[in-house]
DNA sequence: GCATCGGGTGAGCAAATGTCCACGCACAAA
DNA sequence: TTTGTGCGTGGACATTTGCTCACCCGATGC
């Protein structure tokens, strides 16, 4: 076996060469390789490489008091590759965060989406609850949708997942009253006041999934932006201070409230890109996250943002 | 790049996921791979596996008194993979003892036949003079021939190649004179005596490439066992003893001679397989050969012979 | 003696991989 | 500005590789 290792590895022959070699079928010199490799006989070190910037998260979380920060360096220069990147890394930085048996909130979009798609299945399995924080922006289910996150990374961790069976805005108060007082939604709210850890991502008004699928009328965005509005957490739009617009759409938003988020122990807002900026440095202000998963180029457009805003 | 390469060989990404991950296409990812394996970013160590058994050669050389043996493991069992495996780590052996310039005869067969083919290019190149040590076997110039063999050893190694142009065997004494008696034959014939090494295959009687070929008539084979034959080296053959059987067989041969071969300083005998063991042990006895690469069974096989003739 | 089970093996397939080629871009020279 | 040169890149192809499935062989139990 050490042979057959050498010969591809070292020499470089080819599986079928070597099982020519040994006067074995390809399939079993694969076999061996793989074995060879689990057993040790193959060792493979690549050159350190740390996808954190510790400075920068030390900068971060001296300016910002956050509880926690994670900034991930990232090759990419497109906002896709940059979420993937970010995504893969930060799910291990977070999946560290995660005890046994916690009540975890999980919001939507395409961030996290990235990251709960990351995780690999822990062994032992966490076991948490997912709570779903938001309700379904479209009546189509999207891959991003707060939803299908929650159940996977409930499945992921071996978990229960609490789902939250409703859309994210109704037409009216009323309306929305009526969803949340269901029993299904009232025992997961009540959750909502229970979390050890909520994981949100953080949008602004110019690049939100909500414009992007017209879960927005143009009158509702008028309002919101005269409201002052600059930034989004779980459907809820807040303005350079962090609190939330006061226009009637606050009450058509089905999804934990911002007051509960900022009871929770640990908020870990999720994002990623420099054009973000003033919504991330709002929502810190605002003290709506108390923890940041961020790209390299995000954390430095915020701190830029902290020296122009005070 | 280092990030590149840890989430291929550490994290077990595809190259298609990384590529979407930093934004570039697959091909790049291939290629940075290379680059860091190359620049020692990612390095590949395999447990030590010593190819040739230390000390089997150490027995096989004090037992006849050997200039060098090389006897090589095998994990084979058919007599295929135990010539293949034989032909790729002696080729190693075999490489290091040519000295530039050399003048190198070289024989036909299966077993040459994997070792020449296991050549690598030599940097820098040997460039030696190759001579072809016997005809061709057949009309029909196979790939085992002496012929072929010498061709891509000399172009392998940046050398010279001396051509045998005659068949391996004339039909009678008056034919064999004929052709070597051409100027050809004699410039070829004159480099005999100038050998500085010689590579051979070692043939029994019973498993000879040539009766195979159907090189060899009945009446021939009848007339050689009677004569005692139980060797062939260079499509001469030789007793129990070593010492060439007296047919007019003989005489009608085109090769280099047994004494020729007795005066070059370096013969090295190639073979394998237990079942040559006698007529190894007989080349042996008469010093046809003076080095030998051999498999392990092969070697065992030679000194259990070696036990029983004394 | 015969049937059944488990470990190991090879054929075949789908996916992953390496490599060639042509294109585009940047830089230098005319 | 245009032309030429060279590097780096992505697309496409051929090959290589991992994996599933069915099979065979030996061992075990009835």
């Amino acid at each position: 076996m050490t042979s057959v290792a050498r010969l591809y590895y070292l020499d470089g022959l080819g599986q079928q060469e070597i099982a020519g070699m040994i006067g074995v079928s390809r399939s079993t010199v694969s076999r061996f390789l793989t074995a060879a490799r689990e057993r040790g006989i193959v060792r493979i070190s690549v050159d350190p490489y740390d996808p954190r910037d510790a400075m920068l998260e030390r900068r971060l979380g001296d300016r910002f008091k956050l509880r926690n920060a994670v900034v991930i360096r990232t090759l990419g220069r497109t906002a896709e590759t940059v979420r993937r990147t970010v995504g893969y890394y930060a799910s291990i930085a977070v999946a560290q965060r995660f005890q046994p048996g916690q009540t975890i909130g999980l919001a939507g979009g395409r961030t996290l989406y990235e990251l709960i798609h990351a995780f690999a299945a822990c062994d032992p399995p966490v076991r948490p609850r997912v709570v779903q924080l938001m309700g379904n922006i479209g009546p189509t289910t999207s891959a991003i949708d707060a939803t299908e996150l929650s159940r996977i990374l409930a499945s992921r961790l071996g978990g229960t997942f609490y789902t939250l069976n409703a859309p994210a805005f109704a037409s009216d108060r009323r309306t929305r009253d009526v969803f949340i007082d269901h029993e299904h939604l009232r025992t997961v709210r009540k959750l909502f006041g229970a979390l050890d850890m909520a994981l949100v991502g953080i949008g602004s008004l110019d690049e939100s999934a909500f414009v992007e699928r017209d879960a927005l009328t143009a009158a509702d965005f008028a309002r919101l932006r005269r409201a002052g509005a600059i930034g989004e957490i779980c459907g809820r739009f807040y303005d350079r201070s962090g609190r939330e617009c006061e226009t009637d759409y606050r009450d058509r938003v089905i999804s934990v409230e911002l007051d509960e988020l900022r009871r929770c122990q640990e908020v870990v807002g999720v994002t990623n890109g420099p054009r973000r900026a003033r919504a991330v440095f709002a929502a810190l202000k605002g003290r709506l996250v108390s923890s940041l998963v961020i790209d390299q180029q995000g954390a430095e457009a915020l701190l830029a943002e902290g020296m122009n805003a005070g």
